[in-house]
DNA sequence: TTGAAAGCGCTACCAG
DNA sequence: CTGGTAGCGCTTTCAA
């Protein structure tokens, strides 16, 4: 691996001249000539450890996560990958499963490998945790789907109470009054919102909220399994119920076809985040879509701003979910 | 921030010192002491810039893939970044996004990034481009899910020949003559050899094979539709169609629905890689489950060794996968 | 516009 | 076991 120093002495030429030229400074075009031919001829790329050491920036943004496995994550990771690399940035991503500790230590660890900027889908960190955490590193992040309370930082989030909101309403509409829900984790900020929105649909419609049509737990099929066994062994049992997340949303029609029982007759169901595979059944589920993409480049947009020295106020944007009935 | 100098003043040992202890090399317990107590008090983190120029290691390890979004590559990865983590390396992810010519330019860049190791599943890329690629970088490579052909590194696949060789002999005990393959590219190994798998299990139960009954395309949801009504458009319309692929079987499937058709009445299915979702349907279909998790520990393993200066033969992992009825 | 030289923070050698 | 020191490859003054 050849050096800026090979080059340089093949250019006929000095190494800050070489830095100049490859950093976008104005060499006269007879040098230029001369160190494109060096630079191609010795195949020489710039080391990255030591750019990164003098000038203390990677160019790499690290993205944490508590799950890559479902469309929703994997998709809005694709877009965020997209948007940065076309910028010059790369993503190293981080999956802490779910885990609460994972989680803790992957934010120091992303954060001690020398990243640029922060995007983070948090789950169980305190405000205070996640500043002193981050005290000694200037970094900018951006939280996405969910937002620590009394963090200050840039988010991406979607109308979760109003998509929620309007699920409830459809499903009032179609004639149920004892609606289930099933629904993440209560430190989740978005889990809270969407919960939000069911019970303010209800309210609106004039039905009491039963806690007991209420199924709260992590994100994942088993929640979504065990949540509608819960639901539908009670005696007054709910005609309809709600996902709020992709794998609920197998889990609980998984768990309604083993027993034995029929979308919509038996059971209506409103499906989260999983549109191709709700849309594609027998009689398809009505689905809450989230601006996957959307998502992704807001929030990739939003740290390029902040790389690029913008300092205002942190800024919030809340997209729009689509209901496919 | 602090440097290792700070820490070697405060700790009242040299820099050298600091450097062995924290590389884990011996130190009088009395210094050690002092050197925890100092890294401590100034909260000290190891620049990992100068150490990488030092040691032209980075200790993270590209992965560069065709796309994320489908939970059969979030899986892998998920596996991948676990196990690489345990070991104190991370995850440094490029998708592609099934772009020929994003195929060699984030091969390229990831390259150029300093990463100690790939893990790489290829899609249009010749023996020679990668050998000329990688040429100046000598990075173990490990390809999974598929391979290129000429390219001798550790790979990590799975039986795909025999899986669908079982998936058509089913169909074919169900009484199914005239079968249907919905496949990805013919480039793709692994879709090669599904592909062989179909046609030997045809001809092992004489089956005359129909080049109609082929259709062949990039792995997408538009494949799956698109095939599906391409087949069911035919004269003499297979009774049964196999997918060999997460988008194209949600594909396929959505096709069969909008045709007013009913899985296995009209048509019988055979899915793949999307276990959760085949087996959650009314009538469940069967499927193809790969390993996710295993192909990501074997390669993450395989990696791992090469790192630690295993300097044998390429090796290659074939793993079975199931079969769910 | 160009070049000499300092130095980013760390590791590894070698001498003690 | 410990410490002095050279130097990894680059960028960035500053002077010419």
């Amino acid at each position: 691996m050849h050096t800026i120093k090979d080059v340089a002495r093949l250019a006929g030429v000095s190494p800050s001249t070489i830095s100049k030229y490859l950093n976008g400074g104005n060499v006269r075009e007879e040098n230029a000539k001369a160190i494109r031919d060096a630079i191609a001829a010795l195949d020489y790329r710039v080391n990255p450890f030591a750019r990164s050491l003098k000038t203390q920036r990677s160019r790499a943004i690290g993205i944490l996560l508590p799950d890559i496995s479902a469309p929703f994550f994997g998709t809005v990771v694709t877009a965020l990958d997209k948007t940065l690399r076309e910028r010059g940035y790369h993503t190293l991503i981080s999956c802490y499963s779910a885990n609460h500790a994972l989680e803790r230590e992957n934010l120091r660890y992303l954060l001690s490998t020398g990243v640029d900027g922060l995007v983070y889908i948090p789950e169980d960190l305190s405000a205070e945790e996640f500043y002193e955490l981050t005290a000694n590193y200037s970094v900018p992040a951006v939280q996405i789907d969910r937002v620590i309370q009394g963090v200050a930082s840039d988010a991406v989030l979607v109308n979760n109470a109003d998509a929620v909101y309007a699920a409830t309403a459809e499903l009032i509409r179609r004639g149920h009054h004892r609606i289930g829900l099933i629904s993440g984790p209560k430190s989740v900020s978005s889990a809270k919102e969407r919960q939000v929105g069911f019970l303010r649909a209800l309210s609106d419609y004039d039905i009491l909220f039963d806690e007991e049509l209420f199924f709260s737990n992590e994100h994942t099929f088993a929640t979504g399994y065990q949540g509608c066994e819960a639901l539908l062994s009670l005696k007054n049992k709910p005609t309809a119920i709600i996902s709020t997340n992709y794998d609920i949303t197998i889990g609980l029609v998984t768990a309604i076809r083993d027993m034995g029982l029929h979308i919509p007759e038996d059971v209506d169901v409103f499906g989260f985040d999983c549109k191709d595979v709700c849309t594609m059944m027998k009689s398809p589920i009505p689905v809450v879509y989230q601006p996957e993409q959307k998502i992704g480049q807001t929030a990739a947009n939003y740290l390029i701003e902040r790389l690029q020295g913008y300092n205002g106020q942190p800024r919030t944007t809340r997209l729009e979910c689509s209901i496919m009935l």
